[in-house]
DNA sequence: GACATGACCCGCG
DNA sequence: CCGCGGGCCATGT
């Protein structure tokens, strides 16, 4: 695990990553927001990139609507299937094949 | 620096 | 709920 591979932004996007606890999942606009960023693009595009996965939990980070969103680069297909499957490991709730359950939603600014 | 792309978000109908 | 158009920032060519 070396941050000093990568640019600084990611630096602080893994970062944000790490802070997310097992069990829970935090959002692309959230994570985004507590690294200073105005773009939850940009943020998925860092993750994409994560040279540190699964060191780096980037499987935690789903979009605003709570559904999964993308893993790996894929939005849907078998890699969707195992980010699923990442959560429900940790023990992660669903409402539905693709939806966080709400209250496993982690807050930056709750803990 | 300019152009194109992307694991996104918001507003409108 | 679904589709469409605009905005946002970082990355690669």
């Amino acid at each position: 695990m070396d941050l000093t591979q990568v640019s600084s932004f990611k630096q602080k996007v893994y970062a944000a990553c790490l802070e997310v606890p097992a069990g829970k999942v935090t959002t692309y606009k959230q994570l985004a927001s507590h690294i200073g960023c105005g773009s939850s693009q940009a943020v998925g595009h860092a993750l994409k990139v994560n040279p540190f996965a699964p060191e780096v939990p980037c499987h935690r980070v789903v979009k605003t609507d709570r559904t999964l969103g993308g893993f790996f680069g894929q939005s849907e297909g078998e890699e969707i299937t195992r980010k699923r499957a990442l959560l429900q490991d940790e023990g992660v709730g669903f409402d539905g094949d693709q939806r966080i359950r709400e209250g496993f939603v982690f807050q930056y600014d709750g803990g």
